[in-house]
DNA sequence: CTATGGCACGGATT
DNA sequence: AATCCGTGCCATAG
């Protein structure tokens, strides 16, 4: 106690205000633009100034003349990434980047919401004289893409019967992405688990564990799960893994697993990406182009004009304007941190699985944070902060944990699969699938083939169908 | 006897 | 320090 009032008392609060850093790096840009957006509100000291926009491409950025896009265009070469802030928030949900990155390319980028892009696809489907119903439930879906308002709701305005919004509700569940239209992420898991067991096997249990476990899932207490469903500790984080893997509670935001920790309370678990990589074009040798998302509009910086006030402050303001100043700083001071610390990751990351990214799992590249970590002389927990809860947006407009980067089996299981999905007649025992392995530069025991066949979801060999679909 | 799943341990990773 | 991951050994099912 007495210790305590010691250390604190012995920091005199100017230094120790500015010596300190935030920790903004383990933030998603949603939440930091939450943080920023309360700073620039209550904190005079702090503001945002106006973007200008790049004379050759339109796009808004912080400085004027050439936005970083533009002017190292001239000079990149196919190996090496071009890593930039970018203050775009208009992503699309299935969205292939919008061709406004080209400079030079005039296609105006067909932007269609979400509300139409599913309305397109079921309109075959639709009687006409439900249309306005599918529209009102579609113009009620929520960023995540679940619905938040009831169906008796929607039933009662339009003088019908509540099961014929459910069956338009259903449609629309059913189509891309899906289980849109869900009124809670467990709805949407269930009809994402349904659509998914038409075409693969699913494991068992699967949907009781979602059904009664959902809590116990999303804290990823997998012991006490267990128990529920009456399996094993390792059964049940398996079948977690598999609904990780291939579910998504909130359909909206696209592919991304990974259940977060955080409790119940905390839809911003899943988010729009924190970082988009496209490519420049359509050819093969194309460096990509890597933007880590700025959570704002224009530049935030510390008011000149507050500044220079500073001087004539009333006496009695005078601390108190002090730290405000301070505290606009250091915010300032944390971001440019943030941003610098995500662009190098990236910067290397976009280096190192070129190939991972442009063709797809099987050619990720076993790396970890610590390597990563090294390469970059910061601290590992640095990296785990820079890349634990973020999503980055793949050229093929997948969005995916940027925790994958760092999968260390993600490609011997992608090999697995193909090895599994390309097996002709005979179903290969595990034994001999990890032969096989070995043979294409996979050591890997015969019981690690079984757990990997358990995370993707595919049944033992002398369960598994001689006929594959394809 | 063969193929798999459960449990638990040790080492790596975060 | 806590967690994840690959593996070996044993039990069980077919």
């Amino acid at each position: 106690m007495l210790l305590q009032r010691q250390t604190t008392s012995l920091r005199p609060l100017t230094t120790a205000h500015l010596a300190q850093t935030m920790t903004l790096l383990g933030l998603t840009v949603g939440e930091l633009r939450q943080k920023i957006e309360t700073e620039l509100a209550e904190n005079p000291a702090l503001e945002l100034v106006e973007e200008h926009h790049c004379p050759v491409c339109h796009r808004p950025q912080p400085n004027s003349g050439l936005c970083p896009l533009c002017s190292r265009l001239p000079s990149a070469t196919a190996e090496q990434p071009i890593v930039f802030l970018s203050p775009r928030e208009d992503f699309q949900h299935h969205g292939v980047l919008p061709a406004e990155d080209l400079p030079d390319d005039n296609l105006a980028p067909e932007v269609e919401d979400l509300p139409t892009f599913v309305l397109r696809q079921i309109a075959a489907e639709l009687a006409p004289e439900d249309r306005s119903l599918a529209a009102h439930l579609l113009n009620n879906l929520d960023e995540d893409g679940l619905l938040s308002v009831s169906i008796l709701e929607i039933a009662s305005y339009h003088h019908v019967l509540p099961s014929r919004v459910e069956v338009v509700l259903k449609l629309i569940q059913r189509s891309e992405p899906i289980g849109v239209g869900c009124s809670n992420p467990q709805e949407a898991l269930l009809v994402q688990l349904d659509v998914l067991a038409e075409t693969r096997p699913i494991p068992l249990l699967a949907a009781e564990a979602i059904q009664q476990g959902m809590s116990l899932l999303s804290r990823r207490k997998y012991s006490e799960l267990g128990q529920l469903l009456g399996i094993s500790t390792s059964q049940a984080s398996q079948i977690a893994s598999f609904i990780s893997n291939n579910l998504n509670p909130y359909p909206a935001r696209a592919h991304w697993g990974d259940v977060h920790q955080s409790a119940e309370p905390s839809p911003n678990v899943y988010h729009t990406p924190d970082v988009i990589i496209s490519r420049l074009n359509d050819r093969e040798e194309t460096p990509l182009v890597v933007e880590v998302i700025t959570p704002l509009y224009g530049t935030l910086r510390v008011n000149p004009l507050f500044r220079q006030a500073l001087h004539q402050a009333p006496p009695e303001h005078s601390t108190e304007w002090h730290q405000a100043i301070d505290r606009a700083t250091l915010l300032v001071k944390c971001i440019g941190q943030r941003n610098h610390t995500i662009v190098r990751l990236m910067e290397l990351l976009a280096t190192i699985q070129r190939k991972f990214i442009l063709h797809g799992e099987v050619h990720l590249l076993p790396f970890t944070r610590a390597r990563m970590a090294d390469e970059l002389e910061v601290h590992e927990s640095t990296i785990s902060r820079a890349v634990s809860g973020k999503a980055i947006q793949l050229p093929t407009g997948r969005i995916i944990p940027l925790s994958t980067f760092f999968d260390r089996n993600l490609q011997v299981r992608t090999v697995l699969k193909q090895i599994i999905n390309q097996e002709a007649s005979a179903n290969f025992s595990d034994s001999q699938l990890a032969v096989i392995l070995k043979g294409h530069g996979y050591p890997v025991a015969r019981r690690t083939v079984a757990k990997y066949r358990a995370m993707e979801g595919i049944l033992p060999s002398h369960l598994r169908q001689p006929f594959k679909p394809c």
